[in-house]
DNA sequence: TACAAGTATAGACTATACTCTCATGTTGTA
DNA sequence: TACAACATGAGAGTATAGTCTATACTTGTA
């Protein structure tokens, strides 16, 4: 497929697409038959990578961390080993960032108390 | 306290702690009575605020939404009703942002099944 | 009292992650 | 075949959150 669908298919602007796509987080591929252009084509891989990016932007994995996963799911160049290194190491992280988020919880359900009693 | 002791109470940079001053996060006072300098005098209140701030920043809150919280906190212009109804609009956010940190643990651990699967 | 250390303001610079505009060329349909 | 829709690359602009430099004044200590 080419940029447009891709865009329609992920909700991902044309824009941002050829941000990632510069970026190195996505590669469309070109065809060689074809000489009149030079567009770039799309596989349903590379729509399964735009959600990972989406969804991992989402619970705030800078693009540089994305490349890691993206490496550790796609990439063959890198051994097994490594590859299951990298998840758990963004396991790890994970699991930091819930104990982050479930502290900031306990405090704010604090204050909350704090802020009732005070009205009282 | 003057600015670099507060820094060093927080281990935030002058430089930062300024910004943050100027973003109107947090505020020093002055004292009207010195008339040779126009120094910032801070308070263990800013200290707090300075580690909220360190705090939500570190589980991803924005500036603008931690500014919401300071105010929660502490602007008394603000009703009771209102700062609870913050409080609670951040609890359900973090409570979002916890169910999609445990998605993408699930989707993770897929992933390493899935690669270890394949490498048999 | 010299001077290092601290303080203030203004403004330039950086990194991340887009977002948009421009110029130019291609494709598909009425 | 005209023309709207789509493609490309280069590069400028934006928002957030700092980070650093320059200039100038103040304070505390040897």
């Amino acid at each position: 497929m080419l940029i447009n669908e891709l865009s329609k298919r992920t909700g991902i602007t044309v824009h941002t697409i050829r941000f990632y796509e510069k970026s190195g987080l996505i590669k469309g591929k070109r065809n060689e038959q074809v000489k009149s252009n030079n567009y770039f084509h799309y596989d349903d891989e590379t729509v399964e990578k735009l959600e990972l990016i989406r969804d991992a932007k989402s619970i705030g994995f800078t693009l540089s961390e994305i490349r890691q996963l993206i490496d550790a799911w796609y990439n063959n160049k890198l051994t097994v080993e490594k590859k299951l290194a990298i998840l758990d190491q963004k396991l790890l992280a994970i699991d930091e960032r819930i104990k982050q988020l479930k502290g900031m919880k306990k405090l704010i359900s604090k204050f909350k108390g704090d802020i009732a009693a005070e009205a009282c």
